[in-house]
DNA sequence: GACAATCTTGTTCGCGCTAACATAATTTCA
DNA sequence: TGAAATTATGTTAGCGCGAACAAGATTGTC
């Protein structure tokens, strides 16, 4: 650990000022500024003048000065259930793109909890991030409060929204689940097992669910409660939920699992049992992604546009930020069913 | 979009001070910040009136200012390949959960490139967090000396350094692909194929081919060239890999495909060709998960300390902001052979 | 060549908070 | 009870930069 650094104090070094880059250019350091935030109001000799005396001096901005000075800040906050799930993953990912390098991410999980969003919304606000992408329709009162408060762009992900904070960029988990179990109906298949997350403090599973109810009623089957369940997350979860579907006499002849990987857990469960796929029990999934695909059978599927959603936040948040165009309050991406062998 | 603030004008709300809560509670501000930070120094009855002031005026601490004027900052930077991949995911959480709520995180993506994590680097810097996280063994000349020169602690995950800017936690990739390989030669495999991403630009992929090759030269089994294989990412890209394997003659025995999810794909393409695993060929993977033993048959792999590796990463820069202990600058977490039947 | 229009650079001040150093209020103990 | 130790609060100054305005340099125009 030893020569880390210049000459100064325990491994703190005394940081390069813009002040020094502007005395060995031999200009004002608001000149330094100008040239470093908008090159083409300085002139060529000036400019190469600083950056040479940056080059020297090893000079690197401090960002958290210019935030104060300018009261605006470069740091865009993202509040997702979980890092560990791979789809709020996707989503992140279409954020950092849209946004380049102009801005920076400032991620944080709520854990799954509305008071751990909470937490983290004060946190960013503390923070003065320039915007906000949740992912979640239902927040405290408080976590509502301070956002509208906030005056800063906010986006809500992940359902639609009626009455967003402020945007809403998403699909209707309820219209999804609503379209796969009237594609099952559509298929003849009439006793439909629906597994899910647990609804509490889960608006997106519980909208879900009442999608599958609602595209029942509309077929005028009745529904048959035992054949609705909630799991706990993961393949297991989904192998376990398969299992008890099967043991009901009768049998339902599809199922519909919702949810993390719950389909992809059946379906294995499935081939492990030597459970005929779609022949002793059609399976539908959502949240389409390779593994879907690779399976045997390959399963039918919604696909949700995670990445394009947080893309197009992205670009929402920097048109609000950069100009001034009023964006749409609510804009629905769609889903999208993804036939395959296994209904 | 109306009714969104208190007053003033376009969506900018003015914030309110500290100033403003001191004056409320009849204290100065240097009291209000004082009892924020450690409420300890401050008496039962002062902390009461400014908590009531902080409700009545909705007061939230500019950390922005803070920092500036405390030259501290509370954000952890981390830099990971790419947000899509789940492994990071991981290892990101462990971070997280660690740092707790007194710091935040910020995660860039370097694009699975160096002058990417270079870009990352800099905006971080700039940014003035108090440590960083980078997964990634080799860096720009640049980047190191940033990072040198700042004199924040950094921690290399991913792979052990031998020689790190600072810390490095870990485990060995190389001895991680050697012990695999050296388990299915123990098996009387002989013929072994080995599927990697490719190894340019990226260091782990590297060192376990390199150990890959090191078990087979300890076993004294000759290597041949056109069973060393690289792969894109993806289950499509394991599939397509083993597929190119399985037309060799003679065919190999065993693969041993490391890196994404190569291994499930090759096991999922075997499943749909209805090549018996491990009969016709043997399938040894890495990086666990739940998948993996929800296969069938399960499957044999690697299981890396992924979320161990972030917690600890979290706790050790704990240790160095807050403490003066003088951290380890190796740390190697190991691995394990997670023997099932497809080997 | 005088004046306006433009482009380039400089000066002053303050963003909102905290470090460092007072000072005032309270406690401790001989 | 009074001086020293301790605790609670206040005062001053400045973190490093950018907004706002001012002024100087350059160009264009008739």
């Amino acid at each position: 650990m030893a020569g880390r650094n210049t000459g100064d104090a325990a491994g703190g070094r005394s940081a390069v000022r813009m002040a020094e880059v502007a005395a060995l250019a031999g200009v004002s350091t608001m000149t330094v500024s100008r040239a470093l935030r908008d090159p083409s109001t300085v002139t060529d000799g000036t400019m190469r003048r600083i950056r040479s005396a940056i080059d020297a001096t090893g000079y690197v901005p401090n960002r958290i000065a210019g935030s104060l000075a300018s009261r605006r800040s470069n740091i865009v906050g993202v509040i997702v259930p979980s890092l560990r799930n791979s789809l709020f993953a996707e989503t992140i990912q279409g954020i950092a793109d849209a946004l380049g390098s102009a801005y920076d991410l400032m991620i944080a999980n709520s854990g799954y909890s509305l008071p751990g969003e909470e937490t983290a919304i004060r946190a960013f606000l503390a923070q003065r991030v320039c915007g906000i992408v949740l992912h979640n329709a239902r927040h405290t009162r408080e976590s509502t409060d301070l956002l509208r408060e906030a005056g800063i762009p906010c986006i809500e992900t992940g359902n639609l929204v009626s009455r967003p904070i402020d945007m809403t960029i998403g699909f209707s988990n309820r219209e999804a689940a609503r379209a796969m179990t009237a594609h099952l109906v559509a298929r003849h298949y009439r006793r439909i097992g629906f597994v899910s997350l647990p609804v509490r403090e889960n608006d997106r599973a519980a909208e879900r669910r009442a999608g599958y109810l609602a595209a029942l009623a509309e077929a005028g089957i009745e529904v048959d409660p035992s054949l609705v369940l909630e799991s706990p997350p993961g393949l297991r979860g989904g192998a376990e939920a398969l299992v008890t579907l099967m043991a009901l006499s009768p049998r339902p002849e599809a199922a519909f699992l919702t949810g993390d990987v719950l389909a992809v857990g059946a379906l294995l469960e499935a081939n492990r049992r030597g459970w005929s796929v779609p022949g002793d029990i059609a399976i539908a999934g959502s949240d389409d992604n390779e593994l879907h695909s690779q399976v045997s059978p390959p399963l039918t599927s919604l696909r949700f546009p995670r990445y394009e959603i947080g893309r197009l936040a992205g670009v929402m948040l920097l048109e609000r930020l950069q100009g001034n165009t009023r964006a749409p309050a609510i804009v629905d991406l769609g889903f999208e069913i993804v036939e395959r062998a296994s209904v």
